[in-house]
RNA sequence: GGAGCGUUGGUCAAGGGGUUAAGACACCUCCCUUUCACGGAGGAAUCACGGGUUCGAUUCCCGUACGCUCUACCA
């Protein structure tokens, strides 16, 4: 029988998280639900200077949003904890001095100003079987030179020794056979001189020690899995190792190159999933979710963004896309994102969900611009009449402030030109007449309307558009008697007047 | 510079040796609508280029071009 299906989401806790590390997560979530398997959240905080303060607790909101549960994690427990790097810190030397028993590293004592200098000396300079000879480490010191170096806690790094001459394969799950050629990969550093590993050495050694089976990341690593390969290999073994799926980019709508938090700012759209103030510079980034997006709607326009089921559906529940995921029919190909479809999405998901369930997004909405909704009744009443105009929670305010509160601005310069004294007329007589209507219903309103307009011998289609920016205050939203049903008879008279009053 | 990966309409994409090359978003036209939307009907691709293989290639093979990613004691 075959082992139970493990993946891991491997963040680490710098920033925002973004677009491309949320389809990451949902792709190695989906499949490990659809392989009945679990979903490991593993914090790779080995670089203490990028820390961060909130940035993880940030990362699991914005997983809890999602809807997107790890079944372990730092905060969820499980039994291959701790699930922070930074916590695991003491194992990672062991293997790699295990590796240096072996020859198969080595210790590097090179200064940072060493390097510079050998950079500068040789152009492309790659630390590497070609120079590794030429530098001071314990492949060119003698034995009891390193012991004493050593010995005298020398700051150093232990480096992989990567074979000069060999042909490094692996199955890629979805592009297939990849090779590489060992003499082209250099001697990446595995442990650094504050003795935490870097992403090389702690990636292998936390995938095999939390049994991980399958390992999904961004496509940006597929240069570097040769190193990992060749860890595997003298670790672990081959055969333990977890198989490999290298997922498309992300891509920038407008010309080529990977999706940066830049490029949302430059557009106008989020690119993170939720909202993230960087406690360093106090710069605030809004993400989908305050954007006015339904968690169901960013998880589907995800998936999509590099995978189809093949049938052509596009609409899908996260039940649905466990059922249906596949890595095989995932793209080789970037995708580049398209802020047009993804709000298709959210207008899709706004139809398909009662309105009860988001009907406290639109409040929080309405209350962001000083606008306090108490009847509740009235507001699902609102939503309805105006939901097919709006793809966002946002677009609520614009469609339907005036629904709670006149309008500020209005736009009488649309009907100014053509308006003359019958027009006044017609309405003067339409104020006197919805006084006393005994019944404020919008069929009831319409009829008198048309009658008066009829007795004055004026097109309705001349008057319609006077009693929309009347109310409303601009050339948009639902029936006119329907608002004006809905905005009550005092208010609706209210607003007739105030613009009358422009119109002289 | 080197290595790896990629390339079907503006975008997401289905398909796969012989098809009228699906569908969606966006855009345009029309219908519906005395507003704006929604909804409905239409509109656009010689499948990057050049060679093969083949009776036949968008589909298979090889090149070329272009793009991207990586090339840190960052992940």
């Amino acid at each position: 029988m075959d082992k139970k299906v493990r993946v891991r989401f491997a963040p680490s806790p710098t920033g925002g998280l973004h677009l491309g590390g949320v389809r990451t997560v949902l792709f190695n979530y989906l499949f490990a639900k659809h392989h009945g398997g679990d979903f490991i959240l593993r914090i790779e905080d080995t670089d203490q200077t990028r820390f961060v303060p909130g940035a993880e607790e940030y990362i699991f909101n914005c997983l809890a949003w999602c809807g997107l549960t790890p079944d372990e994690s730092a905060i969820h427990g499980g039994p291959y904890g701790p699930y922070r790097q930074s916590e695991r810190k003491a194992l990672y030397r062991d293997y790699a001095e295990q590796l240096v028993a072996k020859g198969l590293a080595y210790y590097a004592f090179d200064t940072a100003e060493a390097l510079e200098a050998k950079r500068k000396e040789i152009p492309n300079f790659q630390y590497s079987h070609a120079t590794r000879l030429q530098m001071k480490n314990s492949l060119t010191l003698s034995k009891e030179e390193t012991e004493q170096l050593l010995a005298a806690q020398t700051p150093h790094v232990i480096r992989i020794n990567m074979p000069a001459d060999e042909t490094i394969s692996f199955t890629d799950m979805i592009r297939g056979e990849v090779n590489f050629h060992s003499a082209l990969v250099d001697d990446k550093v595995l442990l650094k001189a504050d003795g935490m590993p870097t992403y090389h050495l702690a990636v292998v050694v936390d995938d095999y020690l939390m049994k991980i089976t399958h390992a999904f990341r961004g496509e940006e690593w597929l240069p570097s899995a040769p190193v990992h390969i060749v860890l595997w290999k003298h670790l672990f073994g081959l055969e333990n190792m977890p198989q490999w799926a290298h997922l498309p980019l992300i891509l920038k709508p407008d010309g080529n190159g990977k999706l940066s938090k830049r490029d949302g700012d430059r557009l106008g759209f989020p690119v993170f999933a939720m909202d993230w103030q960087d406690p360093r510079t106090n710069e605030k980034t809004t993400g989908f979710k305050e954007r006015g997006f339904l968690p169901e709607a960013f998880i589907n326009m995800l998936a999509m963004l590099g995978w189809n089921d093949g049938t052509g559906q596009e609409i899908f529940t996260l039940e649905e896309l466990v059922k249906q995921f596949s890595m095989e029919r995932v793209h080789k190909g970037g995708a580049k994102f398209d802020y047009e479809k993804a709000k298709w999405f959210n207008h899709e998901w706004l139809k398909k969900l009662p309105v009860e369930q988001w009907m406290p997004e639109v409040k929080k909405q309405f209350e962001a611009n000083n606008i306090t909704i108490t009847d509740d009744k009235k507001l699902i009443e609102v939503i309805e009449l105006v939901k097919d105009r709006c793809s966002l929670f946002s677009d609520f305010v614009q469609q339907a402030s005036f629904f709670f509160k006149a309008p500020e601005a209005i736009e009488v310069t649309a009907i100014q030109p053509k308006w003359n004294e019958q027009k006044n007329l017609f309405f003067a007589e339409l104020i006197r007449a919805y006084e006393l209507m005994p019944l404020w219903k919008h069929d009831e309103l319409e009829k008198e309307f048309k009658e008066i307009a009829a007795v004055n011998d004026i097109k309705p289609g001349e008057l319609m558009l006077p009693l929309r920016i009347m109310l409303v205050g601009g050339k948009f939203g639902p029936h006119v008697f329907n608002i004006a049903e809905i905005i009550g008879k005092e208010e609706t008279i209210k607003r007739m007047q105030h613009t009358l009053g422009m119109l002289k």
